[in-house]
DNA sequence: GTAAACACCTGCGAGTAACCGGGGTATACT
DNA sequence: AGTATACCCCGGTTACTCGCAGGTGTTTAC
């Protein structure tokens, strides 16, 4: 009962969760095809980056709700970017999966005690970090650093 | 089954659990009496930062293996800073909660897309810089920060 | 040498979330 | 109409967090 007694937004977290890589690579997926205007479907998506594709439905559906997908139902529908791939970051992305939720509920920060305020203070200072690595990642970005490491991996072959 | 399908070393978070926080707050409260010789009994750690104490127990059997803190069997027992409050740093404290038991396993990195190698080297990128802030601040840090936050408040209070 | 105080170990149980699949409904193309 | 697709609700498994209970081993105090 009550768990942890305080529910402040900590909640963030940073590791890279499956959830969370499927959700960038679909997007990394739509960024790729973003010149011709007709939409993806799930199966394709799922197809080409091995996604289990009931589960990346929930979660182009959470993209969706998030205002980063737009969605075209009914025969030849699909996904497509709600924006330009340089204009969408990282950030975005992740803030979008977990925002779930959660409420703040007004926290009345009386009842801290000073040491959980100090500690408090040094994770956000952590997910300030984080959020400026995001930040500064767009779905462009990350296509160019996929094509220059296939140029990469190709060369190597040779 | 095999859930993700690949375990490498992705798992560390940064979020703020009780579980952590329960961590720290105790380890300030042994540096704060660290000058004194004799330990603390878990009960009273427990009791003076409001932490479920057969939770606690736990906790300290972590960092006790993890080579944070001592033990002292017996009556008049209890646990001590194994090093010096300077030389701790949170860093070490987060590794060592969570560190278990996982084992990276030694991953074939040609089975990787190449979407997913991108995407694993900027998640990479954000450990590093919590890292850094974590190995940035010590235990007597985060008692320094606590003194100050204190006269804070009692400056504000008159 | 007996009792008390303490760390230490194992295990359990509720709660939550990630991770998947089933099955049905709504909508658009042909 | 029929088909293909998005959309939605609802389970189910696994794993982790949080926390409690019981028992054992070790040291100090009387």
């Amino acid at each position: 009962m009550e768990k942890c007694g305080w529910s402040i937004q900590r909640d963030l977290k940073v590791e890279l969760s499956c959830k969370t890589e499927y959700a960038v690579l679909a997007l990394l997926e739509l960024a790729a095809h973003y010149r011709e205007a007709e939409p993806l479907q799930i199966r394709q998506i799922a197809a080409q980056q091995n996604i289990p594709d009931r589960y990346l439905e929930q979660l182009l559906a959470t993209l969706r709700r998030g205002g980063l997908v737009k969605s075209q139902r009914g025969a030849k529908g699909g996904y497509l970017l709600a924006r330009e791939p340089w204009e969408i970051t990282l950030l975005e992305v992740v803030s979008c999966l977990e925002g779930s939720d959660s409420k703040p509920s007004t926290h009345d920060t009386n009842l801290k005690t000073v040491e959980s305020a100090v500690i408090e203070e040094i994770w956000q200072e952590v997910h300030k970090t984080a959020y400026k690595v995001w930040q500064g990642y767009t779905l462009q970005d990350l296509c160019d650093k996929r094509d220059a490491r296939r140029q990469l991996d190709i060369m190597y072959y040779i």
